[in-house]
RNA sequence: GGAGAGGUGGCCGAGCGGCCUAAGGCGCUUGCCUGCUAAGCAAGUGUGGGAGUUUUUCCCACCGAGGGUUCGAAUCCCUCCCUCUCCGCCA
């Protein structure tokens, strides 16, 4: 969320935010007009208070002395009711630029480029180089299904399409990712292993952005209203919501394995094939509570704790960094990082490291004491560290051999009992 | 699902119609003292909002959330949420 102070003081600088994201300005201007209505009832309604508090206690000191107070009484009511309709108003208004400011978007950090969408997005660094092959390979939706571990039918006749059952070593590969991953970043980077809910409430979710913009790309549950988390940034950023942390525990690191699930409503045409986008998948996530003058730091070294993973994994792939008009609803500046896929004959997403700035802080109400005794918000990062199973693809494809089967990269087989082939 | 207890500042906890401008303690910050640390002593220390000033300030709201009663609510009433204990069911 937005600060609204900052907003009122500068609308310019958030103006042009919004523009440099592709986005129409009307609900800033919005915004302004109902905040000016809105400060003017409040200044109203205050006086209004101060008179009957006074009122009050005049009343107080009449009746104790035995004195006839049912004048004063009388104005008292009457303001009461001044009050009253006032705050109708006002309620209404709060509602309305409540909602508003929920729906304005994190403005980009100064540093990340101007652009229309992905295709001005900016390869940073690369590392590997992609494998030349002396035979045609295969796209891991043939390879997995040949080998008899990958059964996106039966998974369709399950749950619908974009569904995937994992088979036999390949459901064991996918096991011994997570544990991989895990491991290197709790015992090398630092970070803090959590297990967390998968459902989480309407608020939390609205903490990290997802809501009350995105809801179509969740799933929902009834009769509670839970929602299934689409990342575990959900539950690792709400973890502190409404919490006070303390400065010297600054920065706060946590790493978690859990399923995703994403309802991908506006992406009917993409990736349509394989499990490169299905509705529920694994992911080791990444968060940071930072202070705030060190967060950009933090992206840095949360991104390269990312990158790690493809490098252990001998996994060619590249950073780039999204432009302002390919950015996320969160985020203030992310770095994305692509792993090479045979199939596509490209790079694919396989993690997105963000800095949110106080963005998410400011919406989960998260806040740390300063040393000077201030409430501050805490800046919040996350990134994939990485996404499970688009891994498991990129090792299919890139370790795949000849006669159809997956070698299995050094750092995984000792989590596969010591296997070296699958297939 | 049933019964009971409870939700008050960063934390613990008192308060149960106007003297709450929320006691007291812990913690934290600063200073003094001090081989170091600890202890001790002293002072300071809630959040959010509005108006003004940009140095001093004034006002309003907030005691789980939302309604209600009242001239006036942390305090009384109603609804909801959450936590804990016990019972039932259950991996």
């Amino acid at each position: 969320m937005v600060d609204i102070k900052a907003l009122r003081e500068n609308p310019e600088e958030f103006r042009n935010a919004l523009i440099k994201r592709q986005m129409p300005t009307d609900l800033l201007e919005e915004i302004l007009n109902l905040d000016e209505e809105r400060r003017r009832l409040i200044t109203e309604t205050n006086q209004l208070r101060a008179k009957r508090n006074e009122l009050s206690r005049e009343v107080a000191k009449l009746k104790k002395s035995d004195t006839d107070a049912s004048t004063l009484i009388e104005e008292s009511k009457q303001i009461g009711e001044r009050i009253k309709a006032i705050e109708n108003r006002l309620s209404e208004i709060d509602g309305r630029v409540n909602y508003l400011l929920l729906s304005f978007p994190n403005p980009p950090h100064e540093s990340v480029p101007v652009g229309k969408d992905e295709t001005e997005n900016v390869v940073i660094r690369q590392w590997g180089e992609p494998r030349r092959f002396s035979f045609e390979p295969r796209a891991h939706w043939d390879l997995g299904p040949q080998l008899g571990m990958l059964d996106f039918d039966r998974a369709a006749k399950l749950s619908g399409s974009r569904f995937v059952i994992l088979r036999k070593e390949l459901a064991q590969l996918e096991r011994a990712l997570i544990n991989f991953m895990l491991d290197l970043h709790t015992r090398e980077h630092g970070y803090v292993e959590i297990m967390p809910p998968h459902l989480v409430s309407r608020e939390s979710i609205t903490a990290t952005g997802q809501l009350p913009k995105f809801e179509e790309e969740l799933y929902n549950t009834q009769p509670d209203d839970l929602f299934l988390i689409p990342t575990a940034e959900v539950s690792l950023v709400g973890m502190h919501r409404n919490e006070i942390l303390f400065e010297a525990d600054l920065p706060l690191k946590y790493v978690a394995y859990t399923p995703c699930y994403r309802r991908e409503a506006g992406s009917y045409g993409k990736d349509v094939r394989g499990m490169v986008r299905v509705h529920q998948f694994n992911k080791v996530e990444l968060v940071w509570f930072a202070h705030p003058e060190k967060s950009y730091e933090a992206l840095e070294e949360l991104t390269s704790h990312a990158e790690e993973v493809l490098k252990r994994l001998k996994l060619p792939y590249r950073v780039v960094e999204l432009c302002t008009g390919d950015l996320g609803f969160a985020a203030a500046k992310t770095y994305d990082i692509e792993v090479w896929l045979p199939s596509y004959n490209d790079y694919k997403e396989i993690s997105s490291c963000s800095n949110t700035e106080d963005f998410q802080a400011r919406r989960g109400n998260i806040r740390y004491r300063a040393r000077d005794n201030s409430l501050r918000h805490p800046h919040t990062l996350n990134g994939s560290g990485l996404a499970v199973g688009r891994t498991l693809i990129a090792i299919m494809e890139n370790y795949q051999t000849e006669d159809g089967k997956i070698e299995i990269p050094d750092v995984l087989r000792p989590y596969m009992n010591g296997l070296e082939v699958i297939g």
